[in-house]
DNA sequence: GCCAAACATGACACTTGATTCATGTCTCGA
DNA sequence: TCGAGACATGAATCAAGTGTCATGTTTGGC
């Protein structure tokens, strides 16, 4: 079920605004359902129920129940990017592009809480498509790292190995909270959390004198 | 399928040597087969079969796969817990002990990788497990957090939500360089990790004199 | 040694939902 | 306006594995 035909390419996208309309539809309801119950529970018959299609229609689209979860992470990819990308343009130094990118991202979560949980459950469903999220995430986090690095605003981590332990660091402060604070506590208010973190993440918390090597 | 009889109470324990052994059998492979496979993927007669006992004995021990999943998770925090306080108790001060936990943490991670999967995942199977689990681990945080703080060890966060933030961060850079560096390259020397990390825990990214508010 | 409780067996009845397919209907360029 | 490809239907097929149960076997206290 898992690996004969779904590991192919995606289907051909769709070649008229009907087809358009319809693989959205059952894009934003697979989303809902996915994000909601979880991949094991939400059914192909529940999702084209809601996007008001008859079941056969799904696999004229997509392969398997795996196969728009694998999009969705892509989907949730590119939003993101461009949310962050949007949010984080006019920072004046790393540190407040820090703050601007966290701030954002939990905006997102609290957005979009079901594609977020749809990529968090694609680690066991696909983990390929898991790992490469995050690996490409890790790469853009690399290059703004070195640059700032370049330019003096943070300082110099060392090896190559040091950006890129930074990176997946600031990637797991930013799931986790996004996980307590904007899946979790949807209410609490943004503002003080981002800044107990930027701060932390721009001077530690270390008291002054401690030996801290 | 879920929530009729698997929400309660967990079964009886056995209550002679045999039994033991048998519900130990089941239980280790259980953490084998739905760590390496995935909860949907694993098979209650794969882990039978595994654990050398027939299918319905499974069912004296277990109601179902969401049953030992929920046990494996209740084992990993006492395993995990354990093994960090001793791994922490010698620390001279809160940083050093960030450092020896974390190390410890991608340590256990390396070693455990079945059952830290499995950990992950009941996120999606159980979630109220899981949350349960983080939530124990932010206590404790909040408990050694604040007493270091007292100590004068770190610097004082705040509010007190502010240790709820710091505790939150900890723990997503502790389980991101864990799927990382103890998942996905499980060869790569810890100590460099482990040194950047605790840098930036202990005095952040900010180059001197930068703004960084 | 005896027996009641504990434990173990494994075949099978049942549920569930994914995927297929033969049969229509729609779209849109020429 | 026509027709070929695109799209849609939904009942039927099919696989898979869960959980049950009637029937043994083992254990350990007495």
């Amino acid at each position: 079920m898992l690996n004969t035909a779904s590991r192919k390419r995606a289907l051909p996208l769709p070649k008229t605004g009907r087809g358009e309309m319809t693989r959205r539809k059952i894009l934003d309801s697979a989303k809902r359902e996915i994000g909601r119950r979880g991949f094991a529970e939400a059914s192909i018959s529940t999702i084209t129920a809601e996007a008001g299609v008859a079941q056969g229609t799904f696999y004229i689209y997509f392969r398997s129940k795996e196969d728009v979860m694998r999009e969705l992470v892509l989907h949730m990819g590119r939003m993101l990017r461009h949310h962050l990308t949007e949010a984080t343009e006019g920072a004046r130094d790393r540190i407040e592009a820090e703050r601007l990118g966290l701030r954002a991202f939990l905006d997102f979560v609290r957005r979009n809480p079901d594609l977020y949980k749809v990529v968090e459950e694609s680690q066991f469903v696909d983990e390929k498509v898991y790992r490469q999220y995050y690996t490409e995430f890790a790469k853009s986090y690399r290059i703004a790292l070195a640059a700032a690095e370049k330019r003096g605003e943070i300082t110099p981590g060392g090896t190559e190995n040091a950006i890129e332990v930074r990176a997946w660091m600031l990637m797991g402060i930013a799931v986790f909270l996004g996980q307590r604070y904007g899946l979790w506590d949807p209410k609490a208010p943004l503002d003080p959390i981002v800044d107990v973190a930027t701060a932390m993440l721009a001077h530690g918390m270390a008291a002054p004198g401690m030996a801290a090597r």
